[in-house]
DNA sequence: ACACACTGTTTATGTCGTACACAGCCCTAG
DNA sequence: CTAGGGCTGTGTACGACATAAACAGTGTGT
């Protein structure tokens, strides 16, 4: 029992509250774990997620492989810290902003930012709840913007997650768009066109009548941002509710929905298989009329190769 | 130049659709596809998605590692026919349901079961658009849910990824629980209570304000659902819209901001290095804090072990 | 001055994805 | 009806990778 004190932190979590106690004896350390951190995230920023390895950033630094060790645990240690570094400090000119809705919104488009600049970042999994500094300080500026409004403690902390979830998810689809381009060399352009035309082989109108319909309004050649949309309706969907709550409107229950309670999992196999059948007819028709070309060009190209036949 | 006729779809994607164009000659196969995938989706069930391995997948099949790659090209293909799997169509009973609001709320609703059925969902990272035939199924009955609006079809196509996107951060955050619970074998409220006491001690009031007000409010305590309430508000915002519209008002315009069309990382360089200042200003804060309670501790020792000193 | 906590390094282990070459199977062209 | 070749599942092999363990050198508190 050595008595740490401290409440068993994730070890990732406690190095990024700066819990680290730097030791008395011994040589001078030569790195340090911000100077790893910051390695990681260059390479992280060039090469993406799986560019960082161990190796790699030991490298980079002109070290072994087995020295980062001394100064992080593991490497989801190094990874929480990574987040961390890039996730940094909300923008201060926040604070300057009137009006709920437009310190929303630069909180917002700050953390879109963070994501364009970082994409690696969505890539990691969500792991239970990374309380690091500066997350809490975004989540701290995020509430204070809602404190003009009559929302109570709960339902302000809702907004956040939500304002946060969206900037994620935004990010999380921009950012897949984004590593196709450098993988591939496409303009986003190119790619757009690409999905477009892709979508319009596969859709057919009889298995997918609305995504059809959708398709062919050309929705997936509009250059207007599906989120920017989203997050104005989120927006005005909070305000109504201030406006529910001014008005004398009763406070949401938001109670858990009795569903979500418990996962059925032999009924998610039945459910499965019942859609196995329906798959497999879908596929079988599908099948025929691949078979049916097969076969029709099949049929010219002998022809073409034995004309006489 | 086998010219298979086909664009080029990414490879996983293009077996979801089955296009795969079945051998005519060689040996009986003995696996099949979807004996690949359900076995893998066992796994990921039962021990999350680290738990599949090619390896593990074969073993469980009986066969060696090497074979699975007769069907599945990739890690990566099968991991995409994982999701097409768990994603499952979307349920027809929502058909029946009157109003795009109910409508909306039940594929949301079903969209969280699957993520708690089957929560290693939640660690694919998101690349690009995996437009495999269920995950466009899903689409395509969001969108005709949205027929009976007058949104246009972007904004219906804008609506859905927000119902998507809500879904995904629900279930991510939520199976980061049931994740942590697996693993310590703690109940959710265990759980709950030991992050609120964490929080308890890391957040000051000083640093974080209105988070520190947030916490002593008890939110992190409460047991009612965050994302509930979310939802509510993403379908009042919605409807506000469309109110807007039926009284005449104008379209959104969604035009994408400016600001996310150059990431403009040697800003950012910029931006961290200052941030790293007051984090480390703040740091030294804290380090100075803990080397007193240290010296206090040490001196209590002291006087402890020798009483007369 | 000496012990020992601590440094960066070396070596080694186990897991993983997957390339490649193989021996046997069986459809199809001749 | 036979031969060729595309197919089957298998075995071996290789290169990443995370990280455990033992090691020789370093510098500080006793």
């Amino acid at each position: 029992m050595t008595e740490d004190s401290e409440l068993d932190l994730p070890r990732g979590v406690a190095l990024a509250w700066g819990v680290s106690a730097d030791p008395q004896r011994g040589p001078k350390r030569e790195m340090s774990v911000e100077k790893i951190v910051d390695a990681a995230v260059e390479l992280a920023d060039a090469d993406g997620l799986g560019a960082v390895s161990m190796a790699a950033v030991a490298a980079r630094l002109g070290y072994t492989p087995m020295s980062l060790y001394r100064y992080v645990s593991a490497k989801d240690d190094l990874i929480v810290l990574m987040q961390e570094s890039a996730t940094g400090l909300p923008p201060a000119a926040v604070r300057e902003i009137d009006g709920w809705k437009e310190r929303l919104g630069e909180l917002f488009r700050a953390q879109i930012e963070i994501y364009l600049r970082h994409p690696w970042m969505l890539d990691i999994p969500i792991s239970g709840s990374p309380a690091t500094p500066n997350s809490s300080a975004w989540v701290d500026m995020t509430l204070e913007a809602l404190e003009e409004t009559p929302l109570d403690a709960e339902e302000r902390l809702a907004v956040t997650l939500m304002v946060t979830g969206h900037a994620h998810w935004y990010g999380a689809v921009l950012a897949g768009y984004s590593t196709v381009g450098r993988t591939t060399g496409m303009t986003p352009a190119q790619i757009t066109a690409r999905e477009a035309a892709l979508y319009d082989g596969l859709i057919s109108p009889d298995e997918f009548p609305a995504l059809r319909r959708a398709v062919d309004a050309g929705v997936f050649l509009s250059d207007s941002d599906p989120f920017v949309f989203g997050f104005e309706r989120i927006l005005d969907g909070i305000a109504a509710y201030i406006d529910a709550l001014a008005a004398g409107g009763a406070r949401s229950a938001g109670a858990a929905w009795a569903v979500l309670e418990d996962a059925d999992v032999a009924a998610d196999k039945k459910y499965r298989e019942a859609q196995k059948t329906v798959r497999e007819a879908e596929k079988a028709l599908r099948d025929a009329q691949k078979h049916q070309r097969q076969a029709l060009r099949d049929a010219r190209d002998r022809l073409a190769r034995h004309p006489g036949a």
